[in-house]
DNA sequence: GGGGTCCATGACGGTAAGGCATACCAGCCA
DNA sequence: TGGCTGGTATGCCTTACCGTCATGGACCCC
């Protein structure tokens, strides 16, 4: 008995999600589907694939060497299948994954860059939380990715081998607040000041903290308006709409009406960008974007 | 829609095979469920993968994509399998296929000495006709193969990429009588006396021309024994049960009451010890076999 | 403790895979 | 020309698997 390849998909897929409804919804499965593969893959390996836990699924160490070959095998039939199609090979572009503010950051001025100096190399990009790029890494469906990264500065899972990382910048947190508003009047505002406040958020999952509020208000936050998107958020304040926190990359892009205010009397709030990959043998695309990306956080003012 | 693993492996067996129903056997399947796998693929990937000929199928240029890329899904697969049971990666192993008589002449001494001065490199070996070889290499089942070779020395297959050969040593057929007979009076024997004669042939196939008799020998062969092996053959020659061919390379093994003679008065029957295997970057493991191998060719009689 | 989120599992239908028998086709030989 | 011998294709049938639905159980959080 041998695993399938729908199976083998379906390995990838969790890999990647973190959760086997995930990957059913991902796959267009019913998690009952994918829950059946998975055992499946165990009953042809023999071995225990996933370490079930609440919340989701992290790959045993068995698992993770058959994800390892699995990656091998659906590549090469997707290869197989673009071949077939009359469509280019796809090595030499390199598969990015960001989370959501690099892409307004160091991303589109680093890619720029490397159009210039390495017209050649091509590159794609996704947008996800910093855990499912982990898992995405992991699973082989991205090469590089760009993370933040918060204090303590753990390592970014532990499964084996340990991710190779790379920090690019270290900023500090900045809040937007309305150019009219008592909180623009100087340079910092205090903590205590940011109580009963009217705040923008990042859309709400239950996963990760909520993103836009300052860690650490005083009070219940108030939100008012949540959003994915920067510009988005930006106006809002502009608007007064309400406060939000924003990295500080964004000082020379942010719209007239909003200020950008530093935060005193809490625990000074650092912020990494770190770059993470498997760790192995780098092929010259990789190092290059890896050198466009280190030069362009060198070049923002930190 | 996209292939199976199981249409993957069918079609890699019918590449190695060269007709579904020998496929089929080797693979436990009925021919039936072989032809329809290769229609299965052809319906999944759209193009014409097979050209049925008369006495079996071929890959089309589309197959042999599919070929390529299929071959390393199931190694993948295959080794993820090797893996999760413990067993050691199977990588640094070279697969030699031989044609039959290869097997005692350079073949023993070439890995001997191989063993000798790169004991880590392994060798497994496998026996068969020239075109099965060729057929296993394309489907790269084995990595490298020897090969005979007879006038005119064509191509070995037309199909694309050509297969690169290095010719190993250039023979000339010999004839072994036993020693008592008026054949073995003197060094060479006229064509002409080999009319009427016992003759000890090797396994007849429909596809190989018989082996074991003399090429041109006039009137009908009376094949008198069929033996695969070459001991076998020479001992019954030497039991004066007939006569038979032998590449000289046998010279000093022949056992006592065994004359190995020339022809004259026919064409002179040059056979050609061919080295082949893909294009391609070669992995140092087999160009130290192609090394050994030469060096083994260069120290026989030839 | 109730609700939410996750995985597991019994029951069920549809599909596809493989076996069997047969049709079919091309070459070969008497 | 008419079997015979390779080979492939295909209609029919059974079976086994795959994915869905619905439900149950474990766990966390509020």
């Amino acid at each position: 008995m041998d695993p399938s390849l729908t199976g083998l998909r379906v390995l990838r897929e969790i890999a990647e999600r973190g959760s086997f409804t995930a990957a059913a919804t991902q796959l267009g499965y019913t998690q009952s589907a994918v829950s059946r593969q998975a055992a499946a893959l165990e009953r042809a390996t023999g071995q225990r694939l996933f370490d079930r836990q609440v919340g989701g699924v992290t790959l045993t160490a068995a698992g993770l060497t058959l994800l390892r070959h699995a990656v091998v095998a659906l590549d090469a039939v997707a290869a197989a299948d673009r071949e077939l199609k009359g469509l280019p090979p796809e090595h030499g572009i390199v598969r990015l994954g960001t989370f959501p503010s690099a892409g307004v950051l160091i991303l589109p001025r680093a890619l720029a860059a490397l159009r210039r100096t390495h017209p050649r190399i091509r590159v794609t990009t996704r947008e996800a939380t910093t855990p499912a790029l982990v898992r995405a890494i992991r699973a082989r469906t991205i090469d590089l990715a760009v993370l933040a990264s918060r204090p303590p500065h753990r390592q970014l899972d532990d499964q084996a081998p340990p991710l190779e990382s790379l920090t690019l910048s270290e900023t500090t947190l900045l809040l937007a607040v309305p150019a009219g508003s008592p909180l623009a009047a100087g340079d910092t505002v205090e903590l205590e000041a940011l109580a009963d406040q009217d705040w923008i958020a990042g859309p709400s999952s239950t996963a990760e903290p909520t993103m836009g509020v300052w860690p650490g208000a005083p009070g219940r936050p108030r939100i008012v308006h949540t959003a994915r998107d920067w510009l988005t958020k930006l106006h809002l304040v502009a608007a007064g709409c309400g406060i939000t926190t924003v990295p500080p990359g964004l000082a020379d892009t942010v719209p007239p009406g909003v200020r950008l205010v530093e935060v005193q009397g809490g625990p000074a709030e650092r912020r990494r960008v770190v770059l993470a990959r498997l760790p192995g043998p780098c092929p010259p695309a990789v190092t290059e974007i890896i050198r466009a990306l280190r030069q362009e956080a060198a070049r923002q003012p930190g």
